[in-house]
DNA sequence: CCAATCATGTTAGGTCTTTGACAGGACTAA
DNA sequence: TTAGTCCTGTCAAAGACCTAACATGATTGG
């Protein structure tokens, strides 16, 4: 994966390093929240389960973010990330069928502070239509598309049931939506510039229950 | 990771094969559910966005699923699967914060099918005492102590707000739950020998965006 | 029966990722 | 000032992982 930096110089960054960077953002927002200034390539990278090491050499692809002696700074390492991540571009995103999942999403309010406004809820029910979820309405599917594209919705989450999820993707798709977070457990079909990522909740149960099983198993299998 | 296999002797698999697993089993699944019989390797290696060799490498780690010449017989290359993964042996579990998040979750029907029936919903809230969703009762929170120790509960699924995690968790952890799904945006801290897994639902969404964001830059960046 | 096709099992080699080690800067206390 | 401690940036070596390639088996059509 290629990255562009601030001087407009280009250089290759492994993707195992960018997909821990939305690790280190997310935790370092908790630490920021609580107050906390400074911190270590050691305390970070101990609360994330990795090694110290390992944090550094991220932080290597990007210059560093600080200076030898000195510990990060949570104040100017949170918004250095946001921009390499992209966060603080803010990206507009409606939620499509309003059932529990949908508005519990609604309801997490981080999603706000990173980069991601909703805009807009959907649902075919007429009863559901109306309602408010902080502040955003639910609106008529029908009125999907034209909303799509009168505000520039770029990712849309998909939170309907099985049945239509291929049907109303493709009304996504046909709107304008380039990025789809699909929840409902089957997969959709779309045009290869569409990019479809699965949040298949099975499969992190399924990693917490292989690991949960192999607790009383500890004894015979030490040594790994 | 250490792995035993059907005749007892311990062989390693590396811990990415391991993560793959329950990936290969959920679009089985699909494709069990849509009728399919045969699967090639190719197949469901395309489908996966992985290549032909990697998955054929990872099901050689178990000894391999069918023979030279024939494409793996779906009906039989589920149960393995299923087997090695440990769904077989159901892990009963609990969701404890009956909002809408937590609603959306026991709905899922999915879980029950992959060996985490659903035992119990919990909430403090009086008003969703007595509601019952796919049959399952909403309980009081004060009787999940009991409930956990009386029903050999392993896994909790946290879904309440922010405010009150650690605390429920606690209750979990004392009352014997090995396994938390953690679906608050909080780390929450617990004994060792208890497995967390935290379910940062936004880390997802910024992957997403990281890679929608890349679209308009493909010409700039081809070559990767 | 034979050739062509399609498929898996298996391995070696290359690539990517992680890790430990260390040079040197910053701070603190005496 | 100086010794001690803590910390980052940097790099090379070790380790984990992925991939292409191929041997071999099954099936199909002529």
């Amino acid at each position: 994966m290629r990255v562009v930096n601030t001087k407009g110089k280009k250089f290759r960054v492994p993707d195992a390093t960018i997909l821990r960077l939305p690790l280190y953002l997310d935790k370092l927002i908790l630490l920021q929240q609580a107050g906390v200034k400074e911190v270590s390539s050691r305390q970070l990278a101990t609360s994330l389960d990795i090694k110290a090491s390992q944090l550094r050499h991220d932080f290597h692809y990007f210059g560093g973010f600080s200076k030898p002696g000195r510990p990060y700074q949570v104040d100017k390492l949170v918004p250095a990330l946001e921009e390499i991540i992209g966060v603080d571009v803010p990206v507009p995103m409606i939620i499509v069928g309003a059932g529990h999942l949908g508005q519990g999403l609604a309801n997490y309010r981080n999603f706000e502070r990173l980069g991601f406004p909703l805009r807009g809820i959907f649902d075919v029910d007429p009863k559901l239509v109306g309602l408010e979820i902080r502040g955003v309405p639910i609106r008529p599917l029908s009125e999907m598309t034209a909303f799509v594209k009168e505000h520039g919705i770029k990712v849309g989450v998909l939170t309907v049931p099985v049945n239509v999820a291929q049907d109303v993707a493709n009304q996504m798709v046909a709107a304008g939506v380039v990025g789809i977070w699909n929840f409902t457990p089957t997969d959709i079909r779309t045009p290869p510039q569409v990019i479809v990522r699965n949040e298949r909740l099975a499969v992190g149960l399924m990693c917490l229950s292989f690991k949960t099983k192999r607790i009383g198993q500890t004894e015979e299998l030490r040594g790994d």
